[in-house]
DNA sequence: CGTATCCTTGACGAAGATCAAACTTTGTGG
DNA sequence: CCACAAAGTTTGATCTTCGTCAAGGATACG
C-alpha cells in the first residue's frame, strides 16, 4: 500500500498484497478519464448499455425516485470505488446515479475487465471482494433504517463513511471532509432534512461529532462508536475462497 | 418450463430456456437433501465454512440482530431460491439464517457449482441473474423502509411475495399460502407487530387484500398494485451480457 | 452584491411505538 | 379426544419520535 497509487489500487491493496505486475495491470484497466459535473445524472433508471467507472475523485450517489417524488439514496461511492459493475453485467440500470460533487472517473470497458479477470485471477478475487463489501453495506443500511432511531442511524452512517475514507487515504481518525448537504443526508437516512439538522445538533452538543462547513470532526471516537453500536466487521470481512 | 421440474429449474427456466441437457446438469447439482426444523438457526453471524443450498420446500429468512435485541429481517428465501451463495464465496456469514417453517434443501458443493459454471456457462448466467435479482430486492426493500409509509410498504411486500411465488408455481393471481406471523412481518417491514396488525386490518377493510390463517387473498389486484405503486420491473429485468 | 441554496429553530400535528389485556388458534401430552 | 399451554392475533389508550409548515439567518456563488 503506497500513497502514490490510485485510491482504487489502495483499496484493493488493503485486501490482497498487490505485486508490481498486478499494479501495472490495474493501471492499464483505467481507460479514458472522464469528468462529470455535480448534480447532473450520469445514469438514469432504465438506461441501457452503461459503462463502468472507477472513481478517481469526487462523490456520487445511487438513488431511486418514488411515485410521489420523494427519493431514497441507496449508497454513495467515493474515490476508489467501482461504479456500475452490475449495470455492466446486466443490460439495464434499475437506479439513478448522480454526482454529488464534480467527479473524475476512468471508464472501464467490459472487454478489458473480463480480460484482466482471466489473466490475473487475484484481481478478480479482489474486485469480487469489493463488490461483496458494497452489498454488505447496503444490508447494513437497510438494518439501520429499519431498526435504529434517527440519532443512532446518523452516527452510524458518519462512522461508516469515516472507515471507508480512511481506507483510501482520505480523512483520519479525527475527521474527514464531507460534501453532503443535510438534504442528501435526509434522503439517505430516510429522515426529513429538518430532523437531520436537529440530530446533528444533538450529536454536537453531546460532544461526539460535529458536521459543519463540509467537514466532519469526530470529537470522541470511542463514545461515538459505542453510541452508534458501530461494529465495523461488515466492512472488512475475510476474503473470497476463489483463488 | 414444466411443472415436473424443481422450483429452482422452474425459476431459472423463466429466464433462459433450458435444454434437456441443462436440466440434467441442474439436477446433478442438487446434492444431499437435508431437512431443517423451523425456528432453529441454520447459519449464525460469523459462522465459517458454510455450505450453500437450493431450497426445495419451506421458507427461510436472513436477518441481523442489533445490540438492543431487536432484529431486522433482510429477506426471505422461498422454494427455488439459492441460499448462501455469498457465504460460500466468502468465508464468513455476516447474518443469521433461520427456517420459518420446516425446510427441505439440497446442499450444493462449491466444487460442483464451479464445475457446472465452467461446463455450462448458460447456467452460470442464469444463477448470476438470480443473484442480481436478489440484490435488486434488497435495494427495493431499503427504499420501501426508507420512504414508504407502513400501509404502502406492507402492500408492496405482499405483492412482491405474490410475484415471486407465482414464478415457482406456488400461488396464483388471487392469492397464496404464507407462513409468516405478524411478528415476522414486523421485523421485515421495520414496524411493531401491533402496527402491522392494524395495517392489515385497514388493507382488508379497503377490500384490497386479506391476510389471515396463513393465507393471503388478493381481492383487488389492480387496486393493490396502484395503491402500493408496485412496479415489478425490478423483479424481471433483462439478462446478463455474459454468455 | 444580489440571489439561490443551505442551515437553523420553533410550533404543531401525525404516524407509529409501547403498554396492557382479552381473545383465538395451534400444538402437545395425557 | 380433551385439556392445557404456548404462540399468535386483536383492540384500546397513551406517549414518543419524527414530519410538516413557516420563517429568519448564514453561506456560497456568479
Amino acid at each position: 500500500m503506497n500513497a502514490s497509487h490510485s485510491p482504487f489500487a489502495r483499496k484493493l491493496g488493503a485486501f490482497v498484497a498487490l505485486s508490481k505486475k498486478e499494479h501495472l495491470t490495474l493501471d492499464r484497466l483505467h481507460g479514458r478519464r472522464k469528468v462529470f459535473p455535480a448534480g447532473k445524472d450520469m445514469v438514469h433508471q432504465g438506461q441501457t448499455n452503461q459503462a463502468a467507472y472507477i472513481l478517481a475523485s469526487g462523490w456520487v450517489c445511487s438513488y431511486k425516485i418514488l411515485a410521489d417524488g420523494t427519493r431514497q439514496i441507496v449508497d454513495f461511492q467515493i474515490p476508489g470505488d467501482f461504479l456500475g459493475l452490475r449495470s455492466v453485467l446486466f443490460r439495464t440500470s434499475d437506479h439513478n446515479i448522480e454526482p454529488v460533487t464534480k467527479v473524475e472517473a476512468s471508464e472501464v470497458l467490459v472487454r478489458d475487465l473480463l480480460e484482466t479477470f482471466s489473466e490475473t485471477p487475484r484481481l478478480a478475487t479482489a474486485v469480487l471482494w469489493a463488490a461483496s463489501r458494497d452489498e454488505a453495506m447496503v444490508v447494513e443500511h437497510l438494518v439501520s433504517i429499519g431498526r435504529r432511531d434517527a440519532k443512532e442511524r446518523t452516527a452510524h452512517f458518519l462512522l461508516e463513511l469515516s472507515a471507508r475514507l480512511k481506507l483510501v487515504g482520505l480523512g483520519s481518525l479525527s475527521g474527514y471532509d464531507c460534501p453532503l448537504s443535510q438534504y442528501l443526508l435526509a434522503d439517505t437516512l430516510g429522515l426529513s432534512a429538518v430532523h437531520v439538522n436537529r440530530v446533528l445538533r444533538e450529536l454536537r452538543e453531546d460532544g461526539l461529532v460535529t458536521f459543519q462547513h463540509g467537514h466532519v470532526e469526530i470529537h470522541d471516537l470511542d463514545g461515538l462508536v459505542e453510541f452508534a453500536h458501530f461494529d465495523k466487521t461488515y466492512l472488512d470481512h475475510d476474503g473470497p475462497l476463489l483463488r
